[in-house]
DNA sequence: CGTGCTGTTGAGGACGATCAATGACGGTGG
DNA sequence: CCACCGTCATTGATCGTCCTCAACAGCACG
């Protein structure tokens, strides 16, 4: 293993292996890994528009998709957590929906899969099955945060929002409770303007559950999660397919 | 062929043709397909809590995912049109989300291809890639309507709603203006009160994008659509990856 | 020491939720 | 045939959430 170094094996095995690969499988992947390369926070990871002829993968870090809507203002589709795969949907799509640009929270370490090669590796059923569990979770992802958005009120959207930063960020391995998203970050990934954001989040802090930093940084879990009707089953498809313990909360 | 009779060939061929698998791989698909039933409008084709074994084709006829939330109200998550999958992520993903059901919107007809012939029907790379893509697909409509969801107004939301089901029932080689939906569905739907998407319906109306009368049928579309700024390539994919002629509208 | 970005605060107003009632229509049983 | 019921569509009135505009404070940066 030249091309990846420890943290990076790791992560990316451990979410394949929670998502029913074999370790053949896992080391077939990790020979198809290349290029490591370290992004400082705020740059593009994916720039909008480009032609992609490989799978980006974030190795380390936090980053989020996102896209310009015509009225000129950034819309953010989700957030990436060591581990991920930032443009797997430009495997399977090719052509589709290019002007997603990826973009760095904090410093991050990324690395990339050519397509040419995923086209091997997707050759192994289990392999091919656990890609496409990747992008379904992504999905259960989308599809919670529709219900969220459209029914709910801007305290549970954005406490449901930093809840599951949170437990991904876990799921990860990273055991943090501060997250490095800025307020117009929250806003942008959940529709809601800044304004009310910043007095949402100061309702959260008011009630404790957040911390009176200027940074967001959750010191009552059990609050936020109460506070956002937060189930985060819809998360934990990987632990039910490697048959793990049940996450006791 | 004696599981399925022409339409039903027709309309799952031409989607999983769509999709990039070729015709060995559609004749197993076929022979895998089986039980084809009707179902009356209104009753649920598959079961809230069901562990099913089976994977459910919509052969014909329009129906919808939907799930009870906490507070009794009913969220459809999706429309389905005849050549869906209606339930392909509790295949991907067993025992995630069961709690979502399907119910025929229209009389309908459905069949069955068994989770045991799935495995082996993926053991064929073009047609496993065919799969995810059906899922990707379907991952797209999520995240099309989550930045409609929680960033566009009530006007912008129904008649984007409208646009999609019109575009995605052409697509299934429906050409009807009419849609077999009630507005108490497109409350559902949007997550806008039934009274309010009454009156957005109204305005609609007084545009003349829609009749006068009490059902919804569409009678300027391209009003629709501007209203909605509906843009509905992300639908089109199954076209560029099959090399059709780009619509024109 | 300006410049730019993020966070914070105030005031006014629009959009859409909620409550409540009524109408239209089809089906069902008398 | 008609009274009754359930479902869906429609209308009015009130009210709360959240958006918008505007200004300012803190902080890092050159």
């Amino acid at each position: 293993m030249r091309t990846m170094d420890t943290s990076a094996s790791l992560c990316l095995a451990s979410k394949l292996r929670s998502l029913g690969a074999d370790a053949g499988d896992l080391d077939m992947v990790l020979h198809a890994v290349k290029g490591r390369a370290r992004v400082a926070a705020g740059t593009d990871v994916v720039r909008a528009g480009d032609i992609v002829e490989h799978l980006t993968l974030l190795i380390g870090g936090m980053a989020c998709s996102y896209k310009w809507s015509e009225d000129g203002g950034r819309s953010i589709r989700v957030f990436h957590h060591a581990g991920d795969f930032c443009d797997l949907y430009q495997y399977v799509l090719p052509e589709c929906d290019s002007a997603i640009g990826v973009q760095a929270l904090t410093d991050a370490v990324v690395a990339v899969i050519n397509h040419r090669d995923m086209d091997q590796l997707l050759r192994r059923p289990k392999l091919a099955l656990a890609f496409w569990r990747a992008t379904m979770l992504e999905a259960a992802i989308y599809r919670k945060r529709l219900t969220t958005a459209s029914r709910r009120s801007a305290l549970e959207r954005v406490s449901h929002l930093l809840c599951e930063q949170l437990a991904r960020s876990e799921a990860a391995g990273i055991r943090c409770a501060r997250l490095p998203i800025s307020q117009i970050d929250v806003a942008d990934a959940t529709g809601i303007s800044v304004v009310h954001v910043n007095r949402t989040i100061q309702t959260l802090r008011s009630l404790k559950a957040l911390s009176e930093e200027s940074h967001l940084e959750v010191i009552d879990r059990k609050l936020l999660a109460q506070v956002a009707k937060f189930d985060g089953r819809y998360l934990d498809m990987p632990r039910h397919l490697s048959g793990w313990a049940v996450r006791v909360e």
